[in-house]
DNA sequence: AATGAATGAGCGTTCATTCAT
DNA sequence: TATGAATGAACGCTCATTCAT
């Protein structure tokens, strides 16, 4: 897939223990100083080896970032398959538990800096786009299957959209009420009205056929 | 105010002209390459002129970083100050035409690309985050002035709760919804579902107090 | 003479109060400094005017130095007339006194710093070499005089001589008593190591003819 | 040490043979030219490689300086060590011989030029100050035990404030009768007087206790 | 006498990439 | 696998100088 590798990396070798450690160091360093300064040097340095070794694993800079963006995306999807089997049986208190831990999500230092790094990159990177598109895919997918129990008259379309302006709504409040934002400690009040005014949204069913 | 330069600049002179242009090449090539690839040079042969001509009106890059962001956003703000000022006399009315009227400028090129790299920006760049605050902030007390029109009942902390709801919701469409991105042609569908789940939140005065 | 300007510089209007500024500035920045860092901004924006006027009065670089060694050394070869008229009848008391203040001004700050960027200059600038054997040469003729009287059997040679051993000895403890240097603190003992060893030198003869 | 490089540097690999031609070309462009237009760019041309890869070897200017300030003093000392270590058994002989071999040595290009430079580094660069603090310490111990040999009965203070004034005396006919300076014919005159004067001084104990 | 505008060269530095070992 | 060496381009920035006004 993206950003693979042309070397067969031993599959559980010293090689891939390397290559993860790369892959880390590069996510903590894009976190850290914004993909603007994000370097080869730099990750190298932070790993501990040299950038002759680094470019041994990921050749060009680019697929360093696309393995690191897909690395880092896939560990969100697993994060948020979790959150989604942590809910009980009630659809209802499953979609709240699922908006409150999304939102919740936010206040990680990770999620607040590397999704608007994400999405700035996806305006100038088609490995970003992609991978965008994937991620979200499956978020809303999640949502659709939540509001399809609790509100049953609503369209496959119906739905796809309303999973569409809430995950929306959500990723929106990342820079405002992320960590280190001006409006943390909103999170709570935040968390109450978007829980009610989605589900409202949901039952109603005021959603454009 | 923020990132001005030391130059008189003559107001209307040669010299004005010659910023002016700087500062619209430096803004065409955020949007067209990102920060991640913004270079002095760049801008110098965008604008036709010397590296050195340019930093005479600008002597450091983040002056003219400061200066561009300064007039990009001062552009939002009178923009949307004529969105407000364009709408009837009905509250109601004027709350839907603002919601739909700032929904739909996110499919506007220059939109969809400046907020994401702003907000990326606002990471790592204190400047960034001045502005950004200071930008919201007047966004917000529009949206506040409107609802409290709508509902009285509610109090200053509650309306302003609900506007950072609405604008955060708002602002996480435009990397889905915007110029070139994968919905856009949901944004009528997003634009009747808002106004109408935004509405039900001030009139419905589900807001924690 | 050396570094003199084009224009007529009124002689006593505000051109040349404005050129005494500029010089003013220009020997703070070389002491503050170094020759190293010396720049026709950073004079400038010393004196409080604009490069352009500043170059209106020293059209080039090379011509504000040398006016600047020019009026720094024209200082210097009065401070030290001044040390001279300021001794007594007797030639030896004359010779110590002499010997004391000038060993005594290597501490102030701009002669510690001055004369080193001096002789450096002097290796890559005909201008500074010019200029320096020009001062050292008045230097080395009172000390001439003085040891003349003391003793009358010496040769002119071998008073030149020995006036230049001297001159050359004491200037070497700029870099080491200077202000600010290692060994301040030792200057008066070496006031008196180097009258009694140079006026043993002058009283016993001891100089190749 | 102090300006040493990161990398390992082979000891005797290809890496060790460039990073010596470096700093010789390095050493060359100081003299020739002085601090104030030396450049890394100007060091690069001279050593025959690219820039680049000069700075894979000294990461900063200031790295290449202070290494070859090192090394240039470095062989001073070692040149030092060899004359003190060529003369004879008796004190007196060894002290002259002292003083005329490190005279003589102000002529050579070398030397004439680059101790000024070091000295209006020293001005302004705190790397220069240790390092000249440094190699003067064990070249004034070298004078003092010569001279305690010569008169035992001088305390260890005296001895190091004649050490002092001798060295200072000497350094300062560096930009007078070195090489291609004005007086450099006046050298062994010089010399004669100079090892005279520094013997009275050490045998009639003229010094402040 | 003074200002503002512009040029073009050079600077130290960072970087992605290549390659031999 | 991993290292060290080298390249060449670009970067932000400072500077002396020129010139029209």
């Amino acid at each position: 897939m993206l950003g693979l590798v042309k070397h067969g990396m031993g599959k559980s070798g010293k090689g891939r223990r390397t290559a993860q450690c790369i892959l880390e160091a590069a996510a903590e360093l894009l976190i850290d100083e914004g993909y603007h300064s994000f370097s080869l040097r730099k990750v190298s340095a932070r790993a501990g080896l040299t950038i002759g070794n680094l470019q041994y694993y990921f050749p060009t800079k680019d697929s360093l970032i696309a393995a690191m963006l897909d690395e880092t995306i896939g560990e969100y999807l697993k994060r948020f398959e979790q959150i989604r089997d942590s809910t009980g049986p009630d659809p209802i208190e499953q979609f709240k538990a699922l908006i409150e831990m999304i939102i919740r999500d936010l206040n990680r230092k990770r999620t607040t800096v590397f999704f608007p790094e994400l999405w700035a990159l996806a305006n100038h990177h088609v490995h970003a786009v992609d991978l965008m598109d994937d991620m979200y895919e499956k978020y809303r997918h999640v949502l659709v299957e939540v509001m399809r129990l609790i509100n049953p008259t609503l369209s496959d379309a119906q739905l796809h959209r309303l999973a569409l302006f809430i995950s929306c709504s959500i990723e929106g409040h990342t820079m405002f009420i992320g960590n280190g934002k001006r409006w943390t400690y909103e999170t709570e009040n935040i968390v109450a009205m978007a829980a009610k005014s989605f589900l409202w949204l949901v039952q109603s069913g005021e959603v454009p056929e």
